[in-house]
DNA sequence: AAAAGACTGTTCAACACTGAACAATAAAGT
DNA sequence: ACTTTATTGTTCAGTGTTGAACAGTCTTTT
């Protein structure tokens, strides 16, 4: 009977998760309205946050946090690097790896884009209560480490 | 002095935010990957869903929900219309309207692919507590509400 | 030291998504 | 009835993302 049979949205969890990744998408287009002034998208953001915070890091290894290719930061960096908010020197060591930087103006912009998109984080979850935000976080990180032991295996 | 203005990882609903989003970005590659049997990717199944959910809704209606822009369904709908996983009816009220139902062949299909959804989503969430998942479903659910409030006072 | 294999960044063609302009239809205002 | 305004779905050009193929460089094996 299609009664009996259980249907996804019944699931608690299924339930949770359709509901995560609505909200994800919403937050994402909020955040590209709230970034335009800046002139910057949401992946830009990502890029100059993890440069702000590992100063030195390679393309490779900036696309493996981000979760991209390599191709799509080949596309992205020297358009970035043409507006002057971030630089590629060559590693010494390794001839093959650029290492990237901030500029200056590129860390200005690092942090104004970093103090909109918390204050629209904190705007939008400002009826959460703090524990369960640190809670919602404890659960997600454990989903992460999952889902990449996950995407390890199926190489 | 830099040390002493807050970092955005350490405002706990920034830093909850940010495992959200990455848990998404995740479960969307392996979903993407798990779908591939059935040779949709995760916009056909969201489309698949919605029609199994609300037969007869419209193309603009269907947009909204999805939050994506009507020409998306413009593009993909002939496309599943032609694999013959989906029906498209002139509304006899309004001629402009076209509303959508699954074909048999559809709903099988998406009974097999919410199978695989819902695989993927108890085998990852598995180690969370159900009052955890319900806990922020219901956190969810309330976000959700602000950013659509905020969408809509920006237009 | 030479060859084979692995790794880094780039290019390119394919595909996905968007917003604006458009034609057809409906609804509202006059 | 007629004009204006809104709405639905389509098209199209612009942009973003990807994976495969590639050249240059390092590492390992022989």
């Amino acid at each position: 009977m299609n009664k009996n049979q259980s249907l996804p949205w019944d699931h608690p969890r299924f339930r949770s998760w359709i509901a995560v990744a609505r909200a994800c998408q919403l937050m994402q287009q909020s955040l590209a309205r709230s970034l335009a002034d800046l002139d910057i998208k949401p992946p830009h953001l990502d890029i100059l946050v993890n440069l702000y915070r590992f100063e030195g890091i390679s393309q490779q290894e900036l696309a493996r946090k981000l979760l991209v290719g390599r191709s799509n930061m080949s596309m992205l960096l020297p358009q970035m690097e043409k507006r002057r908010l971030i630089e590629r020197r060559g590693d010494q060591r390794d001839k093959r790896v650029l290492r990237l930087y901030l500029t200056p103006e590129g860390r200005k912009l690092t942090e104004a884009a970093m103090a909109i998109q918390t204050d629209l984080i904190e705007r939008t979850l400002s009826e959460e209560p703090i524990e369960q935000c640190t809670a919602t976080a404890i659960s997600m990180e454990r989903i992460i480490t999952v889902l990449l032991k996950d995407l390890r295996n199926e190489d």
